[in-house]
DNA sequence: ATAGGGTTAG
């Protein structure tokens, strides 16, 4: 052994190089005996320093590499290995420095340890550098080396890098293999992982050993192959693979992501030991599986067992709990997570914040996020997610244009979060923005995200590019046929949208629920009575489904545009469903444009007896006694409100100029430009009483009760619509996003105000899109 | 002496 070590200090030391030579032998040292000395002493340094390194004692190692006179290759090798399996990667990097700045020569033995911990580091131009270096002095060929070289790119997610090393290696074992199969796995491509493993066993006759069975077991979980885990499974028994508590675990982790509780369960129940992972895996499956109260049971279960929950029990129960949509879990398990010094920690902060926002409480979200140390794109992304969820659609956007003033880049993931969010506030500009981001990024084919944009588009207005983007979708599926025909429905265009539903059918695509929901919304919306019902029956008749409680609103929606007021409650009183607010909404609607207060009395007593507090129901009801001139009815109804502490939602419209999002309230004079609003929105309702046609200006009690800043020439849409008009390029259509259905004082002043300015102008309520033009509505007035 | 992933957030 000790010739051996002599042997590689020689080769290292001397070379060919005078001048290293001259430096590294001063005359001291160049005695004989000298030499001979220093040759005994290094084999028992070197005897010790590998023995202190196997056990781990790096620091003792370390004192004693220190102290050592020209440590050599091996020596300094050693160092390296003990520093980079102990994680102490930094340290391993500065040692390789140094040895290379004492002019020792790295060897085959090196670099599989310098490689590991650049890969570890997330080194990435070391790792290049490195890579080059290798080549330069000829090691390229040595398996080792090219191993790891597979590992360091597939950690670097520079997978055909690593494929590349991986093909142009003069010979593979298993590791090779195995390696580039993990790398496929940890950088989400479970499809090439098993094509891989395909691969290696039917070209190259190579057994799975247990790394090659648990990547394939990733795999399956990753790409949702049951079928091909079960298999592995039968591969595992049938070749008598010594199921260790390790595999046993990877195979129930594949059951449960994979959504077979039932068999997970009699797997883990079959185990002889379990450890704290096999529970957490367990507890994670029932919470991923919707079964919160089997998460929790097992969480009970495992401490019973004596396992002391860890923070991967806790992020596993988190979800649980907003399933539950059970704050008082999910705290209790943020007082015990900050108990058990769990705390701060990356990945358990971001599960709370989620937590929490699904609970509905985005103030603790917040918090968490704010004071996060680390942040990365997940916590971004749920922060962003959590808003959209909750409807705070403003702060998502400003959070998400946040972001991008950082170092991080939107994922998918983001962009499938704030897209909904664009659409919602119908900010175009910024919508048609993220459009482009999403083309430059490579996540143009994603059929979620395009789906989305197309959402989007219509949502925003521009229904032509919103077909735009359909139209040269590479594949459209039945999601995508569903929202483009409810893009058409939405602004009126019945007809389109049931010709759109016809060419859908000629794909072969046969429609589901949803899709009938947006056929039926386009006959409700235009006023299609009798394609209405011929759907509503082929629903049935020839796709067997049963109506849900949206189709029926839809029906109630069309008998009430064709007036048949009396036909739309025996039609809501012979419906095998229960009928709900949503049922009642539309009779309520109903009654209100067909100026039937009895029913519209009658369709309000159901909802409120369903939903006290729906303030919509109190407001369009008021509104009907104020138009009647009813003046008790309407102090009546809204003094019912205010005893139920109930107050209308603050009405509010979006418009968006130069990319921002601008919001009006009623009233508002908090705009730069509120005087001159203002000033123009009096003119205006001067030209709009001339017209002396507006069903409010005869008698108005509300305008009457209301203060003047509630008079419907101040309200949020009319002065939205005057700032577009005042700040926007002649001809340009206007569009503004509305949180509460038109008044009709509102519909008929636009109406108006569209003929005035020769502009078109769109507003989106919560249900349809009014298209206002040369004094007319696309509704027709029924809306 | 050298290369290796069981469970964790959207």
């Amino acid at each position: 052994m000790a010739t051996a070590f002599v042997h590689s200090s020689c080769n290292t030391v001397s070379g060919s190089n005078p001048q290293r030579r001259l430096l590294r032998d001063s005359p001291a040292a160049s005695t004989s005996t000298t030499r001979r000395w220093s040759r005994v002493n290094l084999a028992s340094v070197a005897r010790t320093l590998f023995s202190l390194i196997n056990a781990g004692r790096v620091r003792e190692a370390a004192s004693l590499f220190e102290s050592t006179e020209k440590p050599d290759t091996f020596l300094w090798n050693l160092m390296i290995r003990g520093y980079a399996n102990g994680e102490l990667y930094e340290e391993a990097v500065h040692v390789y420095r140094r040895m290379q700045d004492a002019g020792v020569w790295a060897d085959h033995f090196t670099f599989p340890f310098v490689i590991k911990s650049f890969a570890n580091s997330s080194s990435y131009d070391d790792g290049l550098r490195v890579h080059a270096k290798i080549i330069k002095v000829g090691l390229d060929s040595d398996l080792f080396i090219c191993n790891s070289l597979v590992t360091m790119y597939s950690k670097f997610g520079l997978l055909s890098a690593a494929e590349r090393v991986f093909y142009e290696m003069p010979e593979r074992d298993d590791v090779s293999w195995n390696s580039l199969v993990d790398g496929y796995v940890s950088n989400g491509e479970g499809w090439r992982s098993l094509v891989c493993i395909k691969q290696m066993q039917e070209a190259f006759g190579m057994r799975l050993d247990w790394f090659a069975i648990t990547s394939a077991l990733a795999a399956c979980s990753l790409e949702l192959c049951l079928e091909q885990g079960k298999e592995i499974h039968c591969h595992v028994i049938r070749n008598g693979l010594e199921p260790d508590i390790k595999l046993q675990t990877a195979l129930l982790d594949m059951y449960c992501k994979n959504g077979d509780m039932v068999y997970a369960q009699r797997l883990f129940s079959s185990m002889s030991r379990r450890n704290i992972v096999t529970w957490n895996a367990l507890i994670g499956g029932y919470a991923l599986n919707d079964e919160p109260l089997q998460a929790f049971a097992s969480a009970i279960k495992m401490q019973d067992n004596y396992m002391i929950p860890d923070t991967i029990t806790v992020v596993n129960l988190l979800p649980a709990c907003a399933e539950l949509r059970s704050m008082d879990h999910g705290k209790a398990i943020h007082a015990l997570a900050i108990k058990k010094g769990f705390l701060p920690h990356l990945i358990l902060e971001t599960a709370l914040m989620d937590m929490y926002a699904k609970c509905g409480d985005l103030k603790p979200s917040e918090l968490l996020f704010e004071k996060m140390t680390e942040k990365s794109l997940v916590s971004w992304n749920t922060m962003i997610a959590a808003y959209v969820q909750n409807g705070r659609n403003l702060e998502a956007l400003q959070l998400f244009l946040h972001l991008q003033e950082g170092p991080l880049g939107p994922d998918v993931f983001t962009i499938s979060s704030i897209i909904p969010a664009c659409a919602e506030l119908a900010s175009l500009q910024q919508g048609t923005q993220i459009h482009s981001y999403v083309l430059r990024a490579g996540y143009g084919r994603d059929s979620v995200v395009l789906n989305s944009i197309v959402n989007m588009y219509a949502r925003c207005g521009d229904l032509n590019i919103s077909r735009q983007v359909f139209d040269r979708m590479m594949c459209r599926d039945l999601v995508s046929w569903n929202i483009l025909i409810m893009g058409y429905a939405i602004h009126g265009h019945g007809k389109a949208a049931l010709e759109l539903f016809s060419a859908m059918k000629d794909t072969g695509l046969k429609p589901n629920q949803s899709t009938f929901t947006s056929v039926l919304t386009a006959c409700s919306i235009t006023g299609l009575s009798d394609e209405g019902w011929l759907h509503f029956d082929s629903m049935q008749q020839e796709y067997g489904m049963s109506p849900e409680i949206e189709h029926y609103g839809c029906m109630v929606d069309l008998l009430g545009r064709t007036g048949d007021l009396r036909a739309a409650i025996d039609f809501i009183n012979k419906m095998p469903l229960v009928p709900t607010a949503r049922i009642w909404g539309s009779l309520l609607t109903a009654g209100r444009n067909n100026r039937n207060i009895e029913v519209a009395e009658f369709a309000a007593e159901q909802i409120l007896r369903l939903e006290h507090d729906n303030t919509g129901c109190y407001v369009l009801l008021s509104s009907m006694y104020a138009d009647a001139g009813k003046r008790e009815d309407v102090d009546r109804v809204m003094s019912l409100m205010r005893q139920k502490g109930l107050n209308r939602t603050a009405a509010r419209s979006l418009v968006e100029f130069d990319g921002k999002t601008c919001s009006f309230v009623n009233g508002d004079r908090s705009h730069d430009q509120s005087n001159k609003i203002h000033q123009v929105s009096s003119v205006l309702s001067r030209k709009i009483e001339e017209a002396a046609c507006d069903p409010g200006a005869i008698f108005d009690p509300i305008d009457a009760v209301m203060k003047k800043a509630n008079s419907p020439n101040r309200h949020s849409l009319r002065l939205a619509v005057i700032f577009r008009l005042i700040s926007s390029t002649v001809g340009s259509p206007v569009l503004v996003k509305k949180n509460v259905r038109i008044c009709n004082h509102c519909h008929h002043a636009v109406k108006l105000i569209s003929g005035f300015s020769g502009r078109e102008i769109i507003v989106g309520d919560t249900k349809i899109y009014h298209h206002f033009s040369d004094g007319t509505c696309s509704c027709g007035d029924y809306w």
